[in-house]
RNA sequence: GGUCCAGUGGUGUAGCGGUUAACAUGCCUCCCUGUCACGGAGGAGAUCGCGGGUUCGAUUCCCGUCUGGACCGCCA
């Protein structure tokens, strides 16, 4: 169409000039013979001004309206510094008007009062606004980025299948029906994991993806059936190699997309440091508030909760310590051990140090030279909450950290603009279910374990450390990888370390094994999740934000109503019977 | 599967055992030549999510249900 210019781009430079414009008209401000109009598109507003002439004719202009306007670049009387364009405004001297708008059920302009399920609905009208429209072009600038440094350090962007094979190790599936072969079914890949590891083989050596990838599990505002993971992998890198080089890469991003600049090599913590100094395999390391591990000072403990703990291979007595806090009501910290109750913790000792003494019923519980140790291992100063969880060590530092991230949210003691990135490595291999007694691998079972660790998968596997790193920004896991298995034979060992027969390893895994017997080089890589990548650098509450169209939390789209039902021919074709 | 919170004009909230159901914003009409969260006057707009129960009386209390949200489980 015959648009001179966008709605953000005029200047002063421009007074003058005869232009036409086009967009849709976000507010309009009427002085009777002398009206203004808000004209926006996704490159700004501008301001139009129609004198006591024009103002009739644009009488029946109403928000959303779709409109062309002819008319001269003019300085502005007063200027409106929060406008890129708010030096001039357009003096209206020909207005049409190329579609018309139903009043929206929803303010479209950047604070409007609706609710996400409402902004959903009419998800279109959302995103016209500037908010919105800034985050998605925010998430596409991460990926362009993104793509210019692998682009430039030789990886390749290859496409793998979205339909593909079951394994239902790991997340839940969503499963497609084949109608070629009845009664078989493809499944939505959760991750190009597999696909990835045979282009190394192939000898590819760098790779790359946009990849989408599908989970049936229960959402969270951090987390949506079909998600995108930037997804890499290398040959012949260590892991010191490789880190560095995605930590230049997410360098970039910070200045391309954010214009900062961020400190390289990223803090690299241990699992097991990240546990006890956060209690978090994700920690957000923004603000202090780290625990303390008190168990030394309760081995001789009389308090039953303490003992109990003791007994516990491997358990452990975790401290928190809040300073200016002994103010807290009795309501505000049973509030806290809530928190420690629903994140594991069976309770939580909550002590006060006031006047130089421990306060808190379960104070008497501490002999004389428990407290004084406490108070000197714990440095305590007057006024101090102390939050004392006892339990198996992984038990305790997660209910503790917990109570952290409450106490961050409740006393505000970060800003969503800062971000700090950090990486966590030295995984376990495994973890035991007790509730399915057996092991079950923490990453996943392509994981390479330590070297040195590698005589303990017969021994002592949970004892066994991998080659895995999680990426951490503020407290989200924005990405994980490892190192990957290249021997086939332990490979073989860690499928049958999960529980896996031999017969069930050929039958899912065979291809997978076979491809390892022709000289596979040693390789590994991580998988980036872009949505949460670009919800935090985007600085929003949920990841629904930086998706243009997300599911909600009971897994719908609100604006197509998807999941539905299908047509009876539908099913027949795919000889398909539904037990209602 | 579980816990917690919410459902009241278009939108977002307040309210409360008996109200003319309140406020903000949006919308409509009129007035207004420098606004930009314009201002002023007037007006329309709500079976208080649904079903049942308690009660003389329920939007309010109870039970169930549906919808939405946060979290736990789950997410190799």
């Amino acid at each position: 169409m015959n648009r001179t210019h966008n709605c953000g781009e005029l200047r002063e430079a421009h007074i003058n000039l005869e232009v036409t414009l086009i967009g849709w008209v976000a507010k309009r401000r009427n002085f009777g013979s002398l009206v203004f109009i808000d004209l926006r598109d996704r490159y700004g507003i501008t301001q139009v001004v129609a004198d006591e002439e024009m103002s009739k004719s644009i009488k029946d202009l109403r928000s959303e309206f779709l409109i062309e306007v002819k008319g001269s670049v003019q300085k502005r009387k007063d200027a409106n510094e929060k406008l890129a364009t708010g030096q001039i405004e357009v003096i209206a001297s020909e207005v049409k008007i190329i579609n018309r708008a139903e009043l929206p059920p929803i303010l479209v302009q950047d604070d409007t009062d609706a609710l996400e399920d409402t902004r959903l609905k009419y998800r279109y009208l959302d995103l016209r606004r500037p908010v919105m429209q800034e985050k998605l072009i925010k998430r596409a600038k991460i990926v362009q980025s993104i793509r210019n440094y692998l682009d430039a350090h030789e990886f390749i962007d290859i496409e793998t299948p979205m339909l593909t094979k079951s394994t239902p190790e790991g997340s839940r599936e969503y499963l497609v029906p084949s109608r070629v072969h009845p009664g078989e079914f493809y499944a939505l890949a959760q991750s190009p994991q597999i696909f990835k590891q045979m282009l190394m083989v192939a000898g590819l050596e760098r790779y790359y993806q946009v990849a989408r990838c599908f989970r049936d599990e229960d959402l969270r505002a951090d987390r949506q059936l079909d998600f995108t993971q930037i997804d890499i992998e290398t040959s012949f890198l260590s892991q010191d190699e490789f880190l560095t080089m995605m930590e230049e890469m997410v360098a970039k991003v910070m200045a391309e997309v954010l214009g900062q600049k961020i400190e390289t090599p990223f803090l690299r913590l241990t699992y097991k440091e990240a546990m006890n100094r956060y209690g978090s395999d994700k920690p957000d390391n923004r603000f202090g508030l780290e625990l303390s591990d008190v168990t030394n000072i309760f081995t001789a403990s009389e308090f039953k909760v303490f003992q109990s703990a003791l007994e516990i291979k491997e358990g452990a007595i975790k401290a928190l310590v809040l300073n200016d806090s002994a103010k807290f009501s009795r309501k505000e910290s049973d509030a806290l051990i809530e928190v420690a109750k629903k994140n594991g913790a069976k309770g939580m000792v909550v002590l006060k140090f006031v006047n130089n003494t421990i306060e808190g019923s379960a104070a008497k519980f501490l002999s004389e030279t428990e407290s004084s140790e406490l108070i000197k291992a714990l440095n305590l100063k007057d006024n101090d909450l102390i939050c004392i969880t006892a339990d198996q060590w992984e038990v305790a530092a997660n209910a503790l950290g917990a109570v952290r991230l409450n106490l961050r949210d409740q006393l505000k003691l970060t800003a969503k603009s800062d971000f700090s990135y950090l990486w966590v490595t030295d995984f376990p291999m495994f973890e035991y279910d007790e509730k399915e007694d057996r092991y079950v691998a923490k990453h996943h079972p392509f994981t390479r374990p330590k070297d040195e660790d590698v005589h303990l998968l017969k021994t002592d596997p949970t004892k066994a450390l991998s080659c895995g790193y999680d990426i951490v920004l503020n407290g989200y896991e924005i990405g994980g990888g490892s190192l990957r298995i290249y021997d086939p034979e332990v490979q073989k060992q860690i499928f049958e370390i999960v529980g896996f027969t031999d017969e069930e390893i050929e039958k899912r895994f065979g291809f997978f094994i076979d491809a390892f017997k022709y000289g596979t080089p040693p390789h590994g890589g991580i998988a980036f999740g872009l949505d949460r990548f670009a919800m935090v650098l985007t600085e929003s509450d949920s990841l629904r934000d930086v998706i243009a169209f997300p599911k909600n939390a009971s897994a719908r789209c609100p604006l197509t109503d998807a999941p539905t039902e299908v047509v009876d021919k539908q099913l027949d074709e795919l000889k398909i019977s539904i037990n209602r």
